[in-house]
DNA sequence: GCCCGCTGTGTAATCGATTACATAGACTTT
DNA sequence: AAAGTCTATGTAATCGATTACACAGCGGGC
C-alpha cells in the first residue's frame, strides 16, 4: 500500500524528515511545521494526521535546520571557573532546573584558568551557538582579543551570576559579599578577637575582591587596625587550606581567629590546626564563608555565610529567560546573605 | 573602494557570512570553506586573502549550517543523576578536558529523577543535537517510550560510566565496585569486627547493586551471616547519612562498623554519632567508598574506596570519541580502586 | 449575482556552509 | 605539438525546517 514506511525494520533507517511526514498525511511540509508549531491555524482534520504521521515514523525536528532558519538556539552557555568546587554545583542545579522548564538545554564552560578555553566559549557566542550566557565566572567573557586587538563583538544576551562586573553593562545577580564579609569580620572582633587573619582567595576573582574589602570594612568598623602579615594567599581549594594551616602553625604569634574567603579552606586549615593539637575554637576560631554542605557536618561545625546558591542560579536563569523572551527584567538583583554561627568560633581567650 | 564593510560602525551589524568574506577577498565561497578545512588545497596567496578579510570582518562560521550540511555538531551529551554531588564534579571535569581538547562541547543532562527529563534528553539524540553521548547514571536513555510503546530509536553512540548497564550494548568503563565493596568488608572484619552494618545507595542504582553485593560477599568469605537488620536504606546524601546515624543511636544493640555505599552518607553519620558521644572508631568504625575530597579533612579522617574519579572521565571521554572517530576501541575498560586505610576505622572492642 | 473577507493550504525562497563536479590553465611526456 | 596530468578555483546542489506570499473555496452582505 503505501511505499516509504520503514518503521520497524533496520535500525540504521535515517531519521525522518519533515518531507516523509508530509507525504505519508498527504499534506504540504508547511501544513506539517504549522501544525506543531500553531496548531490552531491548521483544520482539526489535517492535524490529525500530521500527528499520527508524526507517531508512525518516529518524527523529530532536526534541531540544526530549525536553528539555521529561525537563528534560536534554545542552548545557554554557563561559563564557570571550575566545575571541581561544590560551591557551583547547587547554584547549577538551579540553573538547569529552570531553563530545563522553559526548553532550553545547558552547555557547560568550564574555564579552569585556561585563556584558550576563553576564547572557544567566547566563539561559541559569536558563532550563534547558544542564545545567551550566564557568567559565573567574575568577568567578561568575549573581552578576550581576537588577535587584532579588537574584543569580540556579541550581541548574545548574558546575565552575571554570584557578583558584579565591573564596567560591565548586563544584568547582575548580586549576593552582598562585602557587607557579608564585613558582618563576619565585626562578628569574630565582637568576640573579642584581635588578630584576626583572613584567607584570600584567587587574585583575579571579583569575589574575593568584593570579600577582603568588606574583611577590611569589618576591622575598621570595629575599631582594628589591618595588619598585611595576617593575610594568607589562597585559592579556593581544600589543599591551599591545608597550606595556610601549616603556614600557621610555624608561626610564633598565631591569629586568635581566621576568617576564610571561603569553606573549602576554611575546612582543610582547621583540619590542619586540630590535627596539629590546636584547639577550635578555644585556641583559634575559625570561619568560612559560602555554607556548602559540608561545613554543618565537619567537627566542629563551621561558622560560615550562608548564601541562597539554588535560588541565585534559579534567579540569574530566570532574568535570561526574560531577556531572551523580549521582556525586560530589572537589570540588578540582589540576595539576601545570612550569618550562620557554629561551634568552629567562640570568645578569644587572651 | 569597498562597498560593505561595516566593521567598526554600528555593534548591531549581523554576523559575518561566509558570503561577506568571499567578496572581500574576491574568491568564491567555495575557497573560503576550502581555505578553513583543508588550508593545503588552496593557493598560498588566496589563502592569504582569505585570512585577511576573515579577521576584517570577525568572521566565525555558523554552527547550525555546518551542522545541517556534515550532520555532525561536536556536542556530546552527558547524562547523570544529579548535579548535586560532588562525586561526579571530578569526573565532568575528567570529560571535559578531554572533550575540549577534541573540540567537542558538553551539554549537561540533569536527571534529577524526573522521567519528563529522561524523555527530552533521548530526543536530544533523536534528532542529532548531539554527535554522542556519555551516560553516568547506570541506566540507559532512549529506552523510554514514546508513547507508542516503542522504545526510541537512536544510532547515537553512547558510553556507560561508572558501571556496566545490564543488557546494554555499548562500551562501558567500569570500577570494580563489587571487588572492592567486598574488600572493605572482609578489611572490617579482619579487624574483628562481626556486627558490619551497611548503608545502601538508591534502590535503582546500578552501583548501588554492585556495592551491595560486594558486601554480602564480603560478609561471606569473612564467614558471617547476612543480617537484614543491619541494613539501612539511604540515597547518598549527607541528610540520609545523618537519618542513617540517628537511627543506629535509637538502637539497643548497635553494630561495631558501619559501611557506608558513599562518602557523604558516611560522613553525615559519622557526625551524627560523634555528636551523641560516640567515639570513632573506638565505639563504632565506619568507612565509606568514593573516596571524595572532604574524606581526608573530615574528623577522623574516612576510611574509604578510593575511585580513579577524573580518569574514569577522561577514560569515558576518550573512548567516545574514538567511536566517534571510527576507531574501534576496546568495548570494556576496568579501572582499578585503592582501599584507603584512615582513622575512622580500628580494631572492635567487644 | 457580485464582491469581499476569511480560512486552510500549498509553493518556493530562505537560513549559511560544504562539497561533488566541472573547468581553466600550467606543466609533462612522448 | 598533441595528449595527458595536476592544481586551483568556481558553480550550484544540498542539508531540513520555517514562513512570506499566493490562492482556492466558501459563506455572508448588499
Amino acid at each position: 500500500m503505501d511505499d516509504g514506511g520503514p518503521a520497524e525494520g533496520k535500525a540504521l533507517t535515517r531519521a525522518a524528515r519533515i518531507q516523509d511526514v508530509a507525504r505519508l498525511a498527504e499534506v504540504s511540509t508547511a501544513t506539517v511545521s504549522r501544525a506543531l508549531a500553531h496548531p490552531e491555524r491548521v483544520s482539526p482534520e489535517a492535524r490529525a494526521r500530521v500527528m499520527e504521521a508524526i507517531a508512525q515514523v518516529g518524527y523529530v525536528p532536526n534541531p540544526a535546520a530549525r536553528t539555521l532558519r529561525s537563528q534560536k538556539t534554545r542552548m545557554v552557555l554557563v561559563v564557570l571557573p571550575t566545575l571541581d568546587n561544590v560551591f557551583f554545583s547547587k547554584i547549577l542545579r538551579g540553573i538547569e532546573e529552570t531553563l530545563f522548564e522553559a526548553g532550553y538545554g545547558m552547555i557547560i564552560g568550564d574555564l579552569d584558568g585556561s585563556p584558550e578555553k576563553e576564547v572557544r566559549f567566547a566563539s561559541f557566542m559569536a558563532a550563534g551557538q547558544v542564545d545567551g550566557a550566564l557568567l559565573l565566572n567574575g568577568h567578561l567573557v568575549g573581552q578576550s582579543r581576537d588577535g587584532r586587538g579588537q574584543p569580540f563583538k556579541t550581541n548574545v544576551p548574558m546575565v552575571a551570576l554570584c557578583e558584579a562586573i565591573p564596567g560591565a553593562d548586563i544584568p547582575q545577580i548580586v549576593v552582598d559579599n562585602r557587607a557579608a564579609s564585613q558582618r563576619m569580620t565585626e562578628y569574630l572582633a565582637s568576640l573579642g578577637h584581635r588578630r584576626i587573619a583572613y584567607v584570600r582567595g584567587p587574585a583575579d576573582n571579583v569575589l574575593e575582591h568584593e570579600r577582603f574589602k568588606g574583611y577590611r570594612d569589618g576591622l575598621q568598623a570595629a575599631g582594628l587596625s589591618f595588619d598585611e602579615t595576617l593575610v594568607w594567599p589562597g585559592d579556593y581549594s581544600l589543599d591551599a587550606g591545608v597550606a595556610v594551616g601549616e603556614s600557621i602553625l610555624a608561626r610564633e604569634v598565631r591569629p586568635s581567629a581566621v576568617f576564610s574567603s571561603n569553606d573549602e579552606m576554611a575546612i582543610g586549615l582547621m583540619r590542619t590546626l586540630i590535627s596539629a593539637g590546636v584547639r577550635v575554637p578555644e585556641d583559634i576560631s575559625v570561619a568560612g564563608f559560602d555554607d556548602i554542605e559540608f561545613a554543618a557536618v565537619v567537627e566542629p561545625p563551621l561558622t560560615t555565610v550562608h548564601q541562597p546558591r539554588r535560588e541565585l542560579g534559579q534567579t540569574g536563569a530566570t532574568v535570561l529567560l526574560d531577556l531572551l523572551a523580549g521582556r525586560a527584567k530589572a537589570p540588578r538583583v540582589r540576595l539576601k546573605t545570612e550569618l550562620v554561627v557554629r561551634g568552629s568560633s567562640g570568645p578569644a581567650h587572651p
